[in-house]
RNA sequence: GCCGGGGUGGCGGAAUUGGUAGACGCGACGGACUUAAAAUCCGUUGGGGCAACUCAUGCGGGUUCGAUUCCCGCCCCCGGUACCA
């Protein structure tokens, strides 16, 4: 016989019958249950497949054939991500055309995908970079410009050199490009933005109510970081006019401007001793004139607005700043006079653009006032010592007039109040910047005329096509306007010649909605109609990488909430279940990369030991969400286990398919019949909670001792076949059909036909938990502490039983040596402890 | 710096309402088969000790009859974030 099963011809046989039975299509019309397992899909990337895509395809796809066993009609999708850079960068360097290098990547990603077998329906496979989908996304850019989501306007935004476009804060990390990891600056450009800000109170809720992993949650909140605080106008005044009248009456007369600040602090009001505006603050600009330092100012904004922004939080360290001189502020609180600078340590981007500094009771301030010699005033008192001085926390008032000895919790809204200052909530994040300007993503479908301004393209021109006589040579224009015919257009509106936009959407746009497109991939007109989602959404489990946490899957968040504000849906989060991939490492330990050269190749391990080893190694080497080193070696394990399975059914060879106590089966059935039980328990729930690491364990162990039995009844490895099928579906299926085949000489062929069929037509096993109760068990005796002895006795032995089954043992004798013990602790069915 | 996750054999990892630490797999060692090797099968495998025992879950304390699990204080690694007032 075989000792080893000959994959690729199984494989092969079992991936071609099942798509000519149609087995993996999802059935909108299906009265079962439905569920919709969803993987991030990818970028058709020109290296082909990772083997960590599969990680998460093959986590999805157990979880999508178990629950097809337990009678669920099962959605999974594939489909990709096709707009992006490097497809763009490979034309620059080559000349190969986009449109056709993705392709050629989506066809060698489609083979390398099949290839592992996964309950896919291919049918509904979607591409973001092909006209029939970005159509739609041209449609959502309409539908959030139609409902005041989508602005224009010019500000301080990220720009990358070395890709020469812009780029959304969240592809900015560390002051560093996403993806080329060149410095970006700010530059003042016009650009196209959508509101997200406006659903900062949402996307903050909904996280409440959604099954995902709280890093991931967490890190959502921080990316939004909310705070609550008070705006808090500080009049501005030439300095002159106190030095000419002290007199706080006819000083007012000198009040040349206000400036507002945010302050999460308002109860530290009394101990500001200077005010902060950001360079860029519009303030410096209108009091110019009354500034008498304005060359040393201007050197100043120079300096800072030249900086990049990873030199600018480098040179955090030492914060640097110019007094405003000429100018000061009035303490709304109690009156003073403070000195105002601009310094880069304030960002014009957050809150007001401007600060009350309080070095008493913040750390910038206080190091920025050491350095220039400022006043340091405490106003809280901290209920216990403090070794540094400046405190940060919460505590009494004192030096603060009459607010002396409130808790300043609570003076936080009765300063606001006091000094007219309103409490205000602020978000860190802003709106999400979507024009980008480089060729290979969709176009942004609007239109300048002189005459009408900013006309959006009317939808039933939709799609607006990507030209294709461009050179992709980046300029820092986007290359569409290199094509007349798509650039000259006329007016939708008058007529009149006027000018297609040329930045094309950030590929983040098209990944927003694409979950909604698979319920109904091939609609022409609509996204998705509103039947065929509610059939499916929202997902019932997504699956993918950590490094979306703030990028796709908070746009995407946004994107169903803004639709069910314009009515299309009736949820508001997409994802109820969300699950992160640990990334495959490689053996070294170290991440995978071509320049290190240890890339493991899936389509070599799938040749050589067959996709149902590689799906179970990579479900086998370690928890699901946890980082983890390839090893070659570790897959010959997993391959020498489905040898054994395979070998296994030789052992059937009881014509009755379940005849127990036959001379053949030894005694030794009824602890195998335990174990089958709690293996299906345990397999059971592993999957549902993502625990594939210890269910192929479990199985191995039940092969193990079906291994070492002289025969296994059938049934019971038909069960174990189901158990194993969603893990390794090929070798199920086939030995599914060996053991029918070579049955049953005693069963007419009707009732062979139905089990002939499809292992996933069967139902999941299902375990007796009265079968799975041990009888006996292991008692294990401590003494101090430590475990000296251990004996069997019935399951449901007494504590009495067992304390006296204790004593009575020699080596605890020995240990009491006739002494009684002073105490005695029992865990019932576990241990017998005692102290002496 | 701040936030989060984690440190268990030679390796990947099991085991936590506190109750036999090291399941399962890899590797290693010994044996069978073979002219030989590979493959396969059987056995052994945390350290020390002939043994009784003893040490051991990053380090140091604590609570407990009993701690990988709970508490306090450190160290190290990984991920996120970067002056957000």
């Amino acid at each position: 016989m075989d000792q080893r099963y000959n994959h690729k011809e199984i494989e092969a046989k079992w991936q071609k019958r099942w798509d000519a039975q149609d087995l993996h299509r999802a059935h909108d019309t299906s009265k079962k249950q439905k569920k919709y397992l969803l993987d991030m899909f990818p970028y058709p990337s020109s290296a082909g497949l990772h083997v960590g895509h599969p990680e998460g395809y093959t986590a999805t796809d157990i979880v999508t054939r178990y629950l097809v066993m337990t009678g669920h009609e099962v959605l999974h999708p594939m489909g990709w991500d096709a707009f992006g850079l490097p497809a763009e960068n490979y034309a620059i360097k080559t000349g190969a055309h986009p449109k056709k290098t993705t392709e050629d990547n989506i066809v060698n990603f489609r083979r390398q995908i099949k290839s592992f077998g996964f309950w896919i329906d291919w049918e509904r496979e979607v591409n973001t970079s092909a006209p029939e989908y970005y159509k739609w996304t041209q449609w959502f850019f309409l539908l959030l410009y139609k409902r005041g989501l989508a602005y224009r306007k010019e500000a301080a935004v990220n720009w990358c050199e070395s890709c020469k476009t812009v780029l959304a804060n969240e592809q900015v990390v560390n002051g560093a490009c996403e993806r080329c990891k060149n410095p970006v600056v700010q530059k003042q450009l016009k650009q196209w933005f959508f509101r997200i800000t406006d659903y900062a109170e949402k996307l903050l809720q909904g996280l409440d109510t959604i099954d995902w992993p709280e890093p991931i949650k967490r890190m959502q909140r921080n990316w939004i970081g909310k705070s609550e605080g008070a705006t808090i106008p500080f009049h501005v005044m030439q300095s002159t006019d106190f030095v000419r009248s002290r007199d706080s009456q006819s000083s007012r007369m000198g009040i040349v401007g206000t400036v507002e600040v945010f302050t999460t602090r308002p109860d530290t009001l009394f101990g500001a001793t200077y005010v902060v505006l950001a360079p860029e603050h519009g303030a410096v600009d209108v009091l110019h004139e009354h500034i008498t330092n304005w060359s040393e100012v201007r050197r100043y904004r120079e300096r800072a607005a030249s900086k990049t922004d990873l030199e600018r939080t480098d040179l955090a360290k030492e914060k640097t700043g110019v007094e405003l001189q000429g100018l000061k502020a009035v303490n709304p609180a109690n009156g003073e006079v403070l000195p105002i600078f601009i310094a880069d340590y304030v960002l014009a981007t957050y809150g007001t653009g401007s600060i009350m500094a309080v070095p008493a009771h913040d750390e910038r301030d206080y190091a920025f006032s050491k350095k220039y010699h400022l006043p340091v005033r405490e106003v809280i008192a901290a209920s216990e010592p403090q070794e540094s001085q400046c405190y940060t926390g919460a505590g009494t008032m004192k030096n603060s007039g009459k607010f002396d000895g409130m808790e300043s919790a609570q003076a936080k809204w009765v300063i606001t109040t006091f000094v007219k200052g309103k409490k205000t909530v602020q978000y860190r994040f802003r709106d999400w910047l979507i024009s980008r300007q480089r060729y290979w993503g969709a176009p942004i479908p609007i239109i300048y005329c002189d005459v009408c301004g900013e006309v959006p393209v009317p939808e039933k021109n939709l799609p607006v096509e990507l030209p294709t006589d461009v050179d992709f040579l980046p300029t820092g224009e986007s290359p569409l306007t290199q094509s007349k015919k798509f650039h000259d257009v006329a007016c939708p509106s008058c007529g009149k010649p006027a000018r297609r936009e040329s930045d094309t959407l950030d590929t983040f746009v098209c990944s927003s909605w694409y979950y909604f497109r698979y319920a109904d991939a091939r609609n022409p007109r609509a996204f998705a109609s509103k039947k065929k989602m509610a059939e499916w959404l929202p997902v019932d489990l997504y699956v993918g990488g950590a490094e979306h946490a703030v990028l796709h899957l908070l746009y995407a968040r946004f994107f169903t909430k803004v639709l069910q504000d314009a009515g299309y849906v009736d949820f508001d989060e997409p994802f109820m279940k969300l699950k992160n991939q640990g990334m495959i490492l490689a053996d070294d330990g170290q991440k995978m990369s071509k320049s290190l050269g240890n890339v493991v190749n899936p389509d070599e391990v799938v040749a050589e030991y067959g996709a149902d080893t590689m799906r179970m190694y990579e479900m086998f080497m370690g928890p699901f969400e946890d980082a983890k080193p390839w090893n070659t070696k570790g897959i010959l394990g997993v391959r020498r286990f489905l040898d054994k399975v395979w070998q296994l059914r030789e052992k059937i060879n009881i014509p009755t398919s379940d005849v127990r106590g036959t001379a053949d089966v030894p005694t030794l059935q009824a602890d195998l019949i335990r174990l089958l039980h709690q293996t299906i328990k345990k397999v059971t729930e592993d999957i549902v909670h993502f625990r594939f690491n210890t269910s192929v364990s479990a199985l191995m162990i039940l092969a193990n001792a079906f291994a070492k039995e002289k025969h296994i009844t059938r049934k019971s490895y038909k069960e174990f076949l189901k158990l194993l099928a969603p893990f390794a579906p090929h070798l199920a299926e086939e030995l599914w059909e060996k053991v029918d085949q070579s049955a049953n000489p005693l069963h007419p062929k009707g009732s062979r036909s139905r089990d002939m069929e499809s292992i996933f037509k069967h139902p999941w096993p299902s375990y007796d938990e009265k079968l799975i109760a041990e009888d006996e068990k292991e008692i294990v005796v401590q003494i101090n502490g430590k475990v000296r002895a251990r004996f069997t006795a019935p399951a449901d032995a007494s504590d009495t039983d067992l304390q006296q089954q204790a004593f009575a043992h020699e080596i605890v004798q020995k240990w009491l040596a006739g002494n009684t013990p002073k105490k005695v602790f029992v865990a019932k069915g576990k241990l017998v402890s005692m102290v002496i």
